[in-house]
DNA sequence: CGGACAACCTGGCGGC
DNA sequence: TGCCGCCAGGTTGTCC
């Protein structure tokens, strides 16, 4: 569920509560989600670490340390909120990890499923470097998304879920952006005109922009640090609007599976 | 390279 | 009210 937006919102909102700080104390309460180091491996690396800065590459979240990074993925249910030492928090419930900080607050991950991932690594490069491009990056240009979609085979939607292709769309976003560019989410790549090429590029940075611009979308488990709700939900189109009218058209928004991913379009305005 | 599918997990919800 | 079964979706790995 976190996409890029989601992601990006995050990491703004944990900036000034981490940058700077020491990390003085870790525990890891699920092997799996820190392997291949072990729990101990991991607090014995991260203790004594200073957080130098903090940012979003794809779905991921950077932490670049005084010696190595951190990358914490939050999958589909992963959250991160700071809490001063010893207050209890409702999603605790789920507590994952927690990295006690130099000033008396604690960095909690929570995450009910366990399919995010606590990567720590000597360059961030080892695992954001099989991304593709930032779709806002203003090196992305139409003509670098027009090349990259050429090189491809197959169906626009998955492509676009693809990591590899562009990094940090999500299930929500590319349905949103196809519909915006009113293109059909079964379409194969090759049969895309430059038009609707263009349409797509304009439209992926726009949803992604307005998903930033409200703070992520809560359909159900994401929320911001401070445990509220992004807005983005309140101006989807097509996603988790299945049997609702389109609002340009009015049609009614049909749901398909496609790739094995739930799809949402409008059958009449996306062709 | 593309597509299908299982695996990883659990909470929430619809159906009965 | 309670139980069952399914769905949700990011990513990797496997197989064809």
């Amino acid at each position: 569920m976190p996409e890029l937006p989601e992601v990006e919102t995050v990491v703004r909102s944990l900036y000034a509560d981490v940058v700077g700080r020491v990390f003085v104390a870790i525990m890891a309460y699920w092997p799996r989600q820190i392997a291949p180091l072990s729990p101990q491996e991991f607090a014995s690396r991260l203790t004594g670490r200073y957080v130098q800065s903090l940012h979003r590459r794809g779905k991921y979240i950077v932490f670049d340390l005084d010696a190595g990074a951190l990358l914490i993925h939050l999958k589909m249910t992963g959250r991160l909120y700071v809490v001063p030492k010893g207050v209890s928090h409702p999603d605790d419930r789920w507590l994952r990890a927690v990295f006690e900080m130099d000033d008396g607050h604690e960095l909690r991950f929570s995450d009910p499923r366990r399919f995010g991932r606590l990567l720590l690594v000597d360059l961030a490069e080892e695992v954001t470097g099989q991304l593709g491009p930032e779709p806002l990056s203003e090196d992305f240009t139409l003509e670098i998304f027009r090349t990259r979609l050429t090189a491809r085979r197959g169906t626009i939607k998955p492509l676009l879920l693809d990591q590899h292709f562009v990094a940090g769309i999500g299930n929500i976003y590319a349905d949103e952006a196809l519909w915006s560019a009113g293109i059909d989410p079964r379409r194969k790549v090759d049969t895309l005109k430059p038009e609707e090429v263009e349409s797509l590029y304009i439209a992926l940075r726009a949803v992604l922009l307005s998903g930033i611009e409200h703070q992520g979308a809560s359909v159900n488990w994401y929320r911001k640090p401070d445990g509220t709700k992004g807005e983005q939900q309140d101006h989807f189109n097509v996603y988790d609007r299945t049997g609702k009218p389109c609002s340009r058209c009015g049609t009614v928004i049909q749901k398909i599976s496609l790739g094995q991913r739930g799809t949402h379009y409008c059958p009449v305005c996306q062709k």
